[in-house]
RNA sequence: GCGGACGUGGCGGAACUGGUAGACGCAAGGGACUUAAAAUCCCUCGGAGAAAUCCGUGCGGGUUCGAUCCCCGCCGUCCGCACCA
């Protein structure tokens, strides 16, 4: 059954259930009428704000906040359902935790929803903001709404240009014209991160390259320290470390500049540089290739019809990122010819190749084809030489020969002269140091260098709805900042949408300002910065959010870093790179003072569910789908027509393919605390949940059953000392709890929640025989029982925190669960002095032993020794070996 | 092409540092209660076998008293990067 179908009937509300004792009739836990009672009660208490002034250890919880599309998604809450169990136990053990949300609220959507729907962007954001919040509030998270704010607020872009300009003073911001991402269905500038296969990551049109004046923060100031801090992010998942590390993209290798033959240089022009990771490759180079863009190629093109016309090709063909993707290896013939390093009589030709970057290394390479597959290409094309200078050690350099395909891997050098015999690695070493110490024109020929990958962050956006760029544009004084005393610069409100491209352009008013320099016209900037840069920095403005300046250092220093992030794999670089640089560049102005902004980092996997499609096509949501077993055989049936319908694969939910289930739904049927519940049972965290309304309804049934259990033992353990046995029957009760105590404790550390859910179900398992038979008489066993009952609670409190509310009222209980401790484990409860020891014959287990916890080996052996299968096996031998593994098991090899 | 992760019952998964493989849940089957249903409770649930027992963590080897875990070689799935010189 589909979870919209029972949608209506839902679970029984407040019906009776009849037990076998009417007295004993226990009314079914209702969470629609508990779960706001309770949500009331902790905003009366004002139990989840964090003070500044308390002095206990600080803790700081924040999951990604969202972007306010509209609705909360069913994977948003997934997402904070893990923050707030880390929050309420971590309150719980003491800590004062700080548990914020707000709102990524700038971006394109809001512009989009102007122009199909004639809403004003902020009124969309806000009304979205409005519903969502009041979703966020009936999952019961512990979040502290008075720091709150959405990116959109004047208050927040005021202080996020002020950062702007602090970092323009401090030389983190450059303006400059660069081939840009032109995505022409959004109008806008994308960064590199924001193309995906070539295309716009939202619009998904094919992205253009232009040439435009844009700002940048310069990140790559940063690329070595950002690079090397990744070792220290100790509880951050390996792979998004690794992302990191490849995104940034470090390389070891030489600049090697080459003398132009003075016949063939263009006039002014004498040498090339070259960028080379593999200088040991040198005596293989049989060209040299420049980028289209290269100003040597610009030059010998001025002169060069033909060539011209070769670089307005690869031009034309290469406006798009995809299209450069799949283009052919093509290269033209300059006539330049460059001198060899090592050799002045070895000319090479210099081609123009439309393989070549310019925005890697120095957008000029000499090609190696015995090792490189794309210049082995490109010389067969071009017939030109193929010389093979590393081989496979153990190779015959007098056999060895490259035809179709490159080495590339570490070897021994062969055809290199000097280098002949060396390994690759000390050839390396060897040509950098000839070529630092040999000139050209007075300076070295090689120079080693570093390169990275990363690239300057472009923030340029033609977009109105972001936070717009304090600068100004004078024709006499140039670029001039917007002083800090008149900002904010707001966003004016009267624009239109019924054009693409930036409202901000063709505002009447707003751009016209007066230069602060010299007093005369002058234009604004009317470009918005990316809406990472509102994402960059919001998690410090959490500690101190009514802050004058962008931060109070007092308050961010002692909240920051943040303990637990947790998030998705997809901002794996982009997100979480661009906050690294900012808390760097916030710490280089002086608004704080760490360099790392999260701790920890949890990447939570999504929700996915079954997709539905009927025989025509339609994509069909789970509520018009029935699901029926017959046979075994699981079957789908579309309810309005009754014709069998395709079960496709488990997706991420998505509009498109209609698989989605609503918060709002599930709340309704089973509650917040179910949802909560079954989103963090089965699945591990960190990788994908199927959401399946047998396993909602499971975990509905444990809520039920964790009620039941409770208030049926209620009267007997109501007013009595809650108090752990040692020994007797009670120990029985004691004993489990005590243990699920110690390991529901160590999942959460762990962010194991899967695994405390089933420690927490083994505890109900093991509690329900002895806390159903509990007799008045029995004074041990009723304080055990209300021991155990008050530590089961806790345990679910951070899980189901109404749930556990509703039990603690039930059982007398004082005050809010959600303001107590945790209660410590009893460790003389969670070991057991007879212990079972499996014992294996030749490593296969054939029994157990049943032994003092801390026999030693002598005895351990002893005993197994004079186990009834143990001598069978032995047939009257001695054994050859017994292996005792203290408290872990025992090995007899015969 | 480069880099990485993963592979365990019908399903999601557990198994800590090399030490009882399958915890816990879901689904399924059987039973109790009920006029009936729902709810609840009990039992079975990797494969073969009547049982003893044997086999079993993608496949093939290896190390070890003992391997889901470590090593070597394959196969498969997923993810990231990708003309990076």
């Amino acid at each position: 059954m589909t979870l919209a179908a029972n949608h209506g009937e839902g679970p029984p509300e407040t019906s009776l259930l009849l037990c076998e004792d009417p007295a004993m009739a226990t009314e079914r836990y209702n969470p629609r009428v508990s779960e706001p009672r309770w949500q009331k009660a902790w905003e009366e208490a004002r139990l989840f704000e964090a003070a500044q002034d308390d002095a206990r250890p600080t803790y700081y919880v924040l999951e990604m906040f969202p972007y306010p599309s509209g609705r909360i998604h069913i994977g948003h809450t997934r997402n904070y359902t893990m923050g707030d169990v880390v929050a309420r136990y971590k309150r719980a053990k003491g800590f004062n935790v700080l548990h914020p949300m707000g709102w990524d609220a700038f971006g394109m959507p809001a512009e989009n929803a102007a122009m199909q729907n004639k809403v004003h962007p902020r009124e969309w954001t806000y009304q979205n903001i409005s519903v969502m919040r009041d979703q966020l509030k009936m999952m019961g998270l512990s979040l502290d709404w008075s720091r709150e704010f959405a990116t959109c607020d004047v208050e927040y872009y005021h202080r996020q240009q002020m950062l702007f300009l602090d970092f323009y003073e401090k030389g983190l911001v450059t303006r400059k014209t660069s081939k840009v991402n032109w995505d022409p269905v959004d109008q806008t500038v994308l960064a590199n991160e924001q193309v995906i296969d070539g295309r716009g990551w939202r619009s998904g049109a094919e992205v253009e390259q232009r040439e435009l004046a844009q700002w940048f923060f310069k990140i790559t100031d940063y690329s070595e320290e950002l690079l090397s801090a990744i070792d220290g992010l100790k509880d951050w998942p390996e792979k998004v470390r690794l992302m990191q590390r490849n995104w940034i993209g470090r390389s070891e290798g030489l600049s090697i500049r080459w003398a132009l033959t003075e016949e063939t240089a263009p006039a002014g022009e004498s040498e090339i540089e070259v960028y080379t990771t593999r200088p040991d490759t040198i005596f293989g180079a049989s060209f040299m290739a420049l980028a289209i863009d290269h100003p040597l190629a610009k030059k010998a093109a001025q002169t060069n019809a033909a060539l011209a016309a070769f670089i307005e090709e690869c031009r034309r063909i290469g406006t798009s990122a995809a299209a450069l993707e799949t283009a052919e290896k093509k290269g033209f013939d300059t006539g330049i010819r460059v001198r060899h390093p090592f050799d002045p009589e070895w000319t090479l030709p210099v081609y123009v190749a439309n393989f070549v970057l310019m925005e890697y290394g120095t957008g000029a390479i000499f090609g190696c084809p015995s090792g490189d597959q794309r210049d082995l290409d490109f010389a067969n094309k071009y017939g030109l030489p193929v010389i093979p200078v590393v081989m496979p050690e153990g190779a015959d350099p007098a056999t060895f020969q490259i035809t179709e395909e490159a080495y590339g891997d570490d070897g021994i050098m062969l055809n290199s002269r000097f280098l002949d015999g060396m390994t690759n690695a000390q050839a390396f070493e060897e040509v950098a140091r000839r070529l630092e110490t040999a000139t050209l024109a007075g300076r070295p020929v090689g120079a080693r260098k570093v390169n990275f990958r990363l690239r300057d962050w472009g923030i340029s956006r033609q977009r109105y709805w972001g936070c717009p760029i304090p600068m100004i544009h004078c024709p006499d004084c140039g670029i001039v900042p917007v002083p800090k005393e008149d900002l904010p610069v707001r966003l004016p409100d009267d624009v239109s949408f019924d054009r693409p491209g930036n409202p901000l352009d063709r505002h009447p008013t707003w751009r016209h300002v007066t230069c602060p320099k010299c007093g005369g016209a002058a234009q604004r900037e009317t470009d918005t910065m990316d809406t990472f840069v509102d994402s960059s920095w919001y998690f410090a403005r959490f500690a101190s959010p009514h802050a004058e300046g962008p931060t109070d250092r007092e308050a961010v220093n002692r909240w920051l870093p943040v303990d637990q992030y947790i998030g998705g794999i997809e901002h794996a670089i982009l997100h979480l790179l661009y906050s690294r640089f900012f808390t760097r560049a916030m710490r280089a102005t002086g608004h704080l003072d760490l360099d790392e902004p999260f701790k920890g980092l949890f990447t939570q996997g999504m929700v996915v569910h079954e997709t539905y499609r009927s025989a025509d096509g339609r994509w069909l949501a789970p509520s018009e789908v029935r699901v029926e077993n017959a046979d075994g055989q699981r079957k789908a049936v579309e309810i309005a027509t009754g014709e069998t319908v395709t079960i496709g694969a488990l997706e991420k939910m998505s509009k498109s393919k209609r698989n989605t289930v609503s918060p709002e739904e599930i709340i309704d049927s089973f509650g917040a605390d179910t949802a909560r519940w079954f989103m963090l049972s089965d699945s591990p965290p960190d990788r994908d949940v199927e959401w399946t309304d047998d396993g909602a309804a499971g975990a509905h049934r444990f809520v039920q059953r964790v009620w039941r259990l409770v208030s049926e033992a209620a009267p007997a353990i109501a007013g009595t000392v809650p108090q752990a046995a040692k020994t007797g029957a009670a120990a029985a009760i004691s004993k489990p709890a005590h243990k699920a105590l110690k390991a529901v404790g160590e999942d959460i550390e762990r962010l194991a929640f899967n695994r405390a859910i089933a420690r927490i179900h083994e505890l109900v398992n093991e509690l329900q025989g002895p806390l159903s038979g509990l007799g008045a008489g029995d004074d041990a066993a009723r304080a055990a029982a209300r021991q155990a009952v008050e530590i089961l609670i806790h345990l679910i409190a951070p899980f189901m925190p109404h749930l556990a509310e509703e039990c603690w009222a039930k059982i007398g209980g004082e005050g809010l669960v959600a303001a107590s401790r945790w209660p410590d484990f009893d460790p003389g409860l969670v070991v057991d002095n007879e212990i079972v020891l499996p014992v294996q014959i030749n490593g296969k287990k054939r029994g157990d032993l049943t032994i003092a916890r801390d026999a030693d080996q002598a005895a351990v052996e002893e005993a197994v020794l004079g186990l009834d299968f143990v001598q069978k096996a032995l047939g009257g031998a001695a054994p050859r070996k017994v292996i005792v593994v203290p408290q872990r098991i025992v090995n007899v090899v015969a």
